[in-house]
DNA sequence: CTGAAAGCGCTAACAT
DNA sequence: ATGTTAGCGCTTTCAG
């Protein structure tokens, strides 16, 4: 049987409380007594019932992540596990614990909500893909820590954090009209459901307007396929564009083939352009430019978020992080 | 403040070890009142405590999923968190949650000693990729509930369970030398450092000489510009190979782009199949045969073998799972 | 079938 | 500076 505190408060001759003080490093003990017990702790191989601990502090240092944590997501969604992992090191860091929870968008809120009674956790970081107006509710009524990773679609009170896609916009727009382009196409998936993009849209106009000029945006293109269909079309016209400006990887991997099947140059006939970084888009060729976003650094942010609130219940945030970065390659 | 047995215990009439028993479903208590009781529980909204179980079971229902979590891993290996969300979701419907613990290999036998000693959970689950001999050592001499995702590099007596790579070797050659190719070129890592392809090239090997025939290993290759040097030089050789078979898809991306520099088509000038089914493989023009692993369901079998583990912490494996299948596209 | 009572290992008032 | 003691909310013998 592991050691206790009993044995160590016998060990040392000294009570238990003395022993629990001494161990949490209490001002109330003298250096000394401090010394000696953490030397018989030690020796006896003491390590702490983070059960018990947890049980009599009323908390326990764990964190949960809800997401839709369905299969297939490693691949088709790098950027989650890329927060995850951010999330995991700070708070690794702070002394707590990840706790990944499977929540699926439809019964949410009730899982959420049990979540939260169990106390299972100190906290909870939600990803806003599981966010609905009913879950909105369920968080703003309970006084549980919480933060969402992703700015919700609708105006809610709730705490969330998010990468500018607005500067994103407005980064590569910029890049590209320094460059001298004019003619842009911007691709991009349906209007309704593609929030995402639509925020790009938003900051891609405001440099355009500067400019006085405009850009063309196609909706509605959601694969590689129809990516590569449109592109077709677009490099046939009388006056072909000079970019196109595609909202992902798979699309901008689209257009490369279309353009390639019809052999014309890149970027001297017509150049791409991305959003989002994923790894093949160095690998392809000619390699990408991309506007990358440090998803990593973004779980970070999120998790320090979440301990604060933690300590200071009443803290509240919207707010942007990570600044997205230009990543200039061939394909431009 | 949440309800709590003695709120329900009042409410009901009975005493707190009756609402108890009710809850966990006990055989002694009359299923009316286990009836009464629990509709009590739902109409007062009670959610047990999980502090306060874990402490008095003694257990908490945490595993723990110890791997290196460094930046960039989410983009770099998929793989990885496809088996995390494949043991996540097992060990939700058994009522378990799973933590994520970054470990480093360096330390890992420290970290990994004390995360066991201070029982925040109750079994752990290691990535291979943080195994060492010293690790090894330290896991067996614990009785902790634990397993390998992964076969060790080393013989050693740890639970582990794998991808079975020699069958997907196999495979690959069976399917190879079905088609009617007999001049194949396999590219793999370092020959010390890339185990995974040794162990594919065993079931390559297995096939080939039930025919009689050998393999062309080249090793060495690990990043895609090295894959297009060497496929630049295996396709001047006078008789040219007609297939290459390259143990990731990166290494199959960047021969895919030194044949289609020199005109030569694919399949019919030379062919390309690859291991591992990354997305983007079967968005390359042409897209890529490849031999596809389950990782979600690799995932599943782990955390199903660690909640048997933890009931019954004799039971030991040593095992592959998961069988390989092929995905025949069009570049063979 | 139900209840009383003794913990689980540690923390935190409060007293000394 | 150190010790006493009362829980934390639930499970689990042991009696009845």
């Amino acid at each position: 049987m592991a050691a206790t505190i009993y044995d160590l408060a016998e060990a040392a001759g000294v009570s238990i409380s003395t022993v629990s003080k001494a161990l949490n490093d209490s001002y109330s003990i003298s250096d000394k007594t401090k010394q000696r017990i953490r030397e018989i702790a030690e020796g006896m191989g003491y390590q702490p019932n983070a059960r018990a601990r947890s049980f009599a502090r009323k908390k326990n240092g764990i964190i949960l992540f809800a997401a839709d944590l369905s299969r297939g997501v490693g691949f088709e969604n790098p950027h989650l596990f890329e927060i995850v992992t951010g999330v995991d090191r700070y708070l690794e860091d702070k002394g707590y614990s990840l706790i990944l929870k499977h929540v699926p968008k439809d019964n949410a809120p009730e899982l959420i909500k049990e979540l939260m009674h169990s106390e299972e956790a100190d906290g909870i970081i939600l990803h806003a893909g599981i966010l609905t107006k009913q879950l909105a509710f369920v968080l703003g009524k309970e006084a549980y820590p919480h933060l969402i990773i992703g700015k919700p679609s609708f105006t809610c009170p709730l705490s969330w954090i998010d990468v500018s896609h607005e500067s994103a916009g407005q980064l590569a727009a910029n890049y590209l009209l320094d460059k001298g382009y004019r003619r842009i196409v911007f691709l991009m998936g349906d209007a309704e459901e593609d929030q995402m993009s639509l925020r790009r849209l938003d900051g891609i106009n405001v440099a355009f307007e500067e400019e006085e000029l405009t850009i063309e945006t196609i909706t509605g293109i959601t694969s590689y396929d129809e990516s590569r269909e449109i592109t077709e079309k677009i490099i046939e016209r009388e006056n072909r564009p000079e970019v196109i400006l595609c909202t992902n990887n798979y699309l901008a991997l689209g257009c490369l083939q279309s353009i390639r099947a019809k052999n014309l140059q890149i970027p001297d006939d017509i150049a791409i352009m991305t959003f989002d970084n994923y790894p093949f888009s160095m690998i392809v060729q000619p390699t990408m430019t991309a506007i990358e976003v440090d998803m990593f650094e973004m779980g970070n942010q999120a998790a320090r978020f979440m301990v604060q609130k933690i300590k200071k219940p009443n803290l509240q945030t919207q707010s942007f992080c990570t600044t997205p970065i230009l990543i200039e390659r061939e394909s431009t």
